[in-house]
DNA sequence: TATTGACTCTAACGTAACGGCATAGTTTAT
DNA sequence: ATAAACTATGCCGTTACGTTAGAGTCAATA
């Protein structure tokens, strides 16, 4: 099932434009397009289109929502509960403004003056901007390398589809090649050789991957659930098995 | 008590260069400046501000909150009772997006998919805007002549403190004068001619007023007690007064 | 089948609400 | 009297779209 322009924005409530801007700017690139050149949107675009409305929501730029969303090993869930407890803090400031108001009222009627501090207590953002930097924190911190990751996401925001593909293609190819010679060890030749052409095809699609980056990497991978779960599903133990061929990799230069 | 605009910068949360935007806009001017060019800030120029702020908070553009805050007669504490409104609105909302949070959360666990409306159910403006739209349309039906309200807006931003105090004296001066004058009845030549230089008192310092509008502006007089009420100040029965006289000399164009 | 009318595209300029920076004058504290 | 901390006025930059303009596309109807 796909839906063209106006029936998404229709059922969204956002404007045509609104989507042909996230188009523009790589936030949201419809699945595929009509021969006639129109954005075709499928139900997993909706479901990315949800989670950009979340985050606008709780006052995210775009660029943000984006950065957040594209980081490889995003999980869903996890995000929705973290957005649940912003949007549980934006309550909360809603009832302290309402509370204001309420004063506020109180003292015209009254005919009393209000303390200047009190009278603007509410409107106090600092507690969410608390948690938003937090959140966006953590994935510099995980997935850091912080100008590596930029320049990732400037080069990787031009890809197709069918770029996208083509070099997921590439890596699970070196992924299993890697996890065919496993019982050789990692200090193997051919293993070696695959192991840098890893990272030649790191440094092509993504970024340039400096030792430090790689090493980086194969920590990554190890440390991180997320990264781990998904490359020993190849063969189990890959992922510590990559990082101990990184690691001699990267000794050896 | 005067505040220079980092004082308020500080108390209110909001940068420098908003107040110096908010200043540039004609939303918020310092009742007074030092001789040195400082903006100096009053305590009700603080009261403003909130205003300002809750009207932000409500997604008013500034504008809009500089129209309605403008708007003669503007009665703080009505408008506060409606911003509740809206305010309690926005909290609903809030609510809803969040258990749209949690169901989101429970599809994710349960492998089930959502339905397309419902997703998007949470983020529908559309009960908000209604509001804030009956809100304008309020002040646009009470003071309306609607392009002459937004031309009058245009004039009167640039105002200095000094021209208002001017225009106002101006006002007050024929007010009285007419006052003095309502045993004469109505149709006294007199009476005309200060009628007559009403309006045109009127058409310098705020917008073209065409008889239409005269006449529309002598209505409003006696069916908006907050008009009623200012005008009979200066002597009872004024307020009606004016209306007759609004009239008349209307008819003899 | 030709023709509306509703919809689509790209491209490009416009706008709101500031942020940031440069340059220059002012106040205050030591 | 001199530095530190403020203040002022520009003016350009940015974000997230709005708003035409000009041109092609698609489905229903005359």
């Amino acid at each position: 099932m796909s839906y063209k322009v106006k029936e998404v924005a229709d059922m969204v409530g956002v404007s045509v434009r609104t989507l042909h801007h996230y188009d523009q700017i790589g936030l949201l690139r419809p699945e595929s397009v009509s021969p006639a050149g129109y954005r075709l949107y499928s139900d997993n675009d909706l479901e990315r289109l949800q989670q950009v409305l979340f985050f606008k929501e709780l006052g995210f730029s775009l660029q943000e929502s984006k950065d957040i969303i594209n980081k490889p090993g995003f999980d869903r869930k996890e995000a929705l509960s973290a957005h649940k407890n912003l949007l549980i803090e934006k309550k909360n400031r809603l009832e302290k403004i309402i509370s204001n108001v309420e004063q506020t009222i109180g003292a015209i009627e009254g005919g009393r003056q209000m303390d200047k501090k009190e009278m603007f207590e509410a409107f106090d953002m600092s507690e969410i901007e608390r948690h938003k930097e937090k959140y966006a924190e953590e994935a510099e911190q995980k997935y850091g390398h912080t100008d590596a990751f930029r320049e990732s996401q400037k080069k990787t925001a031009q890809y197709t589809k069918e770029d996208w593909t083509a070099i997921m293609n590439q890596g699970n190819e070196l992924y299993t090649r890697i996890a065919s010679k496993m019982d050789r060890g990692p200090e193997d030749p051919q293993v070696q050789e695959a192991v840098a052409q890893w990272r030649q095809h790191i440094t092509n699609s993504f970024y340039n991957c400096t030792l430090e980056i790689f090493r980086g990497l194969g920590d990554l991978y190890v440390n991180d659930e997320r990264f781990t779960a998904n490359i020993d599903q190849i063969k189990p133990g890959l992922a510590r098995f990559l990082r101990e061929a990184i690691n001699i990799y990267c000794n050896k230069l």
